[in-house]
DNA sequence: AATAAATACGCAATCGTTGCCGTACGTACT
DNA sequence: AGTACGTACGGCAACGATTGCGTATTTATT
């Protein structure tokens, strides 16, 4: 079976304490330099690796943070991700990784994973079914650092990164009304996603400003983030059996903005002709996209980056963190 | 700061000794019931959760499996992941996704920080940059489990989970030359890579069948496997500058054949009508592209699957397991 | 020469959990 | 009454790494 030596397995070898050795090989002063140096050069030789889990058990941290995301197959998750990763190894930190697929249940026991896993901290972007976080506020207050981003909750105070989602979508509506379209409907996550909130905002303020009326009956919610592929189609034929039906819709999502085109094919929607379409997503396949999507663009890795860097230095502070910051990124509309 | 309960601060609370608490929370026989009772309701109360840190020092193992993938970006590897962690979940193990990006180093790195990490066992699919494997011969002959899907190795004896790529990429090969095309390109990762060799001799069996000669010029390698959009860009440009220009072209990966629809794009390469092209991609997008793709789809997500129930069955077996099996799943050709 | 200080290392406890062994008390059997 | 066994629990060591404290030996200081 795999046994990998241990500080142990070199002392005996050696004839030094377990303790020496230790101290040889963290480079403490109270150890001679002939033999820190025996004892290196035996180390390197059998490739000696000290066991994380006990130092883990050790110092009571783990050097290593969860990250817990709808779906990795999400570009506006992935892209976080490797932000994530590219700031978290350069610190020494792991990153581990989880998926809720947008399940409450999924990302309960995801979260009770990590932390008893002995996480030292977590980044979370809520799942499209989590409308209430007591299973959060729980680790929080026991002081378990934590960072959400893109989906965030109000109930904890923490450090947040978001894109500025009520400017984007603004954006998004306001290009489909400059374009001469009028009623224009909003397909969107489900309500109780922070995203959700500021993108509706946004779609409303557009307009708002325009005088255009805002029709309750304009606005969709796929309570499972577009995670059924019905769930999106069903929404589009409610929208197409309209009395009045939309000319355009925005859509506040990635995999729904795909979802979203799909649907078209399938029913044989034409676009722009029956219906235009403008929505978020960081999908870098867009451009070979046909229907073409008119998109805003998240800064996924900056977020992902900024993220990690706020909670290394909740996890690394010496003393209790009090002040805590929101922070906003610009959006970008890409127009096709 | 975050410190949850322990074993220890039952056992102060409630005036039993460790070894106590420990066996009422297992149910072991020799407690009765009446204190299990009292133990339990208490652990209940304080939401007590054994820590999997001690646990994996104490049973040296950590119940959890380590994933290495070029990139989770990638549908391929995405879906995989899915069926990975459907199998996982269900059996009590945790996932740990790393990303090799295409890199040499970054593999080793990973894997080295997997395996100190005590993961149970790995679950491999090599980066392009990858050609000499010492850094894992050295875990798996130490008694490291490991599976290999898809980017498999000769150099290690155990498992392997991979799709029919010589079958994919002869029907895929095939499906050009029925439709008249004649001068077929390859497009594909780095040479060392399995799928590379299977799938370049699935191209090169279509092009014997149809007794059209193999030209070396008309294939292209892409060391890194396409993580930068230059080394694809300079392919196709060779290929489109050689005197007799191809008229179609085969590409062997997701991320190549993406790619490649991003440089006729990006260089006004119009298809078919320049040059036809089939590719390997597990995208779920495909419907929605222009130019649209004929692809051959591996069963990513089974994949995955097999691959996490041979590494548990390995993990899980008592004694070491010699006989070792290579699963080889049927590709799907998907006609655009 | 006597004392102080520096050097170089070992011992043992600790992190939280588990499992082997031991034992006090009670019950049953010959 | 004496032996045998079962029940219900406690003590202790161990997993591997780290660290405060102790100490033997050498070197420096007055």
């Amino acid at each position: 079976m795999f046994v990998p030596s241990t500080l142990k397995d070199i002392a005996s070898a050696l004839g030094y304490s377990t303790s020496t050795i230790s101290r040889a090989l963290r480079d403490t002063y109270e150890i001679s330099p002939e033999t820190k140096k025996i004892i290196r050069e035996y180390a390197q030789k059998i490739n000696y690796r000290p066991n994380p889990i006990a130092q883990s058990l050790k110092e009571r941290r783990s050097k290593s943070i969860g990250v817990v995301v709808a779906e990795v197959a999400n570009h506006y998750f992935s892209q976080a991700i490797n932000g994530i990763e590219s700031i978290a190894y350069d610190r020494g930190y792991h990153v581990i990784i989880t998926q809720t697929h947008e399940s409450y249940e999924r990302e309960k026991i995801n979260i009770q994973h990590l932390a008893s896993r002995s996480v030292d901290g977590l980044l979370i972007s809520l799942s499209a079914e989590t409308s209430d976080t007591l299973h959060l506020q729980d680790l929080h207050q026991k002081g378990l650092p934590m960072v959400f981003f893109d989906r965030v909750t109000e109930d904890i105070i923490t450090h947040k990164v978001i894109a500025d989602n009520e400017k984007g979508a603004f954006e998004a509506t306001e290009h489909l009304i400059h374009k001469g379209y009028k009623r224009i409907a909003h397909l969107t996550s489900s309500a109780h996603l922070s995203i959700s909130v500021e993108r509706l905002d946004g779609y409303k303020k557009a307009l708002a400003k325009h005088h255009i009326p805002f029709e309750e009956a304009y606005v969709k919610y796929c309570p499972h983030g577009g995670m059924f592929y019905q769930e999106t189609e069903n929404a589009i034929k409610e929208l197409m059996n309209l009395r009045e039906k939309p000319d355009a819709i925005f859509v506040a999502g990635d995999r729904l903005s795909i979802d979203c085109l799909m649907v078209f094919k399938n029913l044989n929607i034409k676009t722009p002709a029956d219906i235009a379409i403008t929505g978020f997503s960081n999908s870098d396949v867009l451009d070979l996209m046909n229907p073409s999507l008119t998109s805003i663009r998240q800064p996924a890795f900056e977020m992902g980056q900024i993220a990690t860097q706020m909670l290394l230095k909740v996890i690394e502070s010496k003393y209790p963190v009090y002040d805590f910051e929101k922070k906003v990124l610009d959006t970008s509309l890409f127009v096709r």
